[in-house]
DNA sequence: TAAAATATAACCGTATAAGGTTATACAAAA
DNA sequence: TTTTGTATAACCTTATACGGTTATATTTTA
């Protein structure tokens, strides 16, 4: 799988989540301390984010980093 | 966790698994395409490898995912 | 002993992640 | 209509991931 389709699919993964949880993207980018724009790439997929990031992100929506992960390895 | 705490357990994790497998770090970055020295940079944890790096590394060793992850959050 | 394999380290570059600011678009609600 | 909330976008800057090269230290092997 090429970056930029493994980006974006990690992208909706992300966006998914945040939904599911009621949240918007200011809200998301309150809990881990950054900015919503940066949010924002992350779920059109135009950056990927690191490990450290996918984790924070796990931690203050309250979800097991799996749920992110099962959804991208087919 | 703070970041460098998190980039040396995920360091650790990734050194476990690779002299798992018998590979040298060369070994792993001729599977990944890069370079050795970026390996060891990983494995000491003194930088934090994107998620699709780690993707990457696990479908190259196959093993699971879930397996770098699981030791990394407690 | 000498040579090869392995890992770490110090550089110097480039690519990209990420923050900050501002503007734009659009929908929902007043 | 006007206002507010939400998301996207275009910039610029800084921090960092990553490649390439070279050197060093250590272990292993011939």
């Amino acid at each position: 799988m090429k970056k930029n389709e493994f980006n974006k699919k990690l992208g909706m993964c992300i966006c998914r989540i945040r939904l599911k949880k009621g949240l918007t993207q200011v809200d998301v980018s309150a809990l881990l301390g950054n900015n919503p724009q940066n949010i924002s790439r992350i779920e059109r997929g135009l950056i990927s984010p690191t490990l450290f990031w996918i984790f924070n992100f796990a931690k203050c929506l309250e979800i097991h980093p799996d749920e992110i992960f099962k959804e991208l390895d087919e």
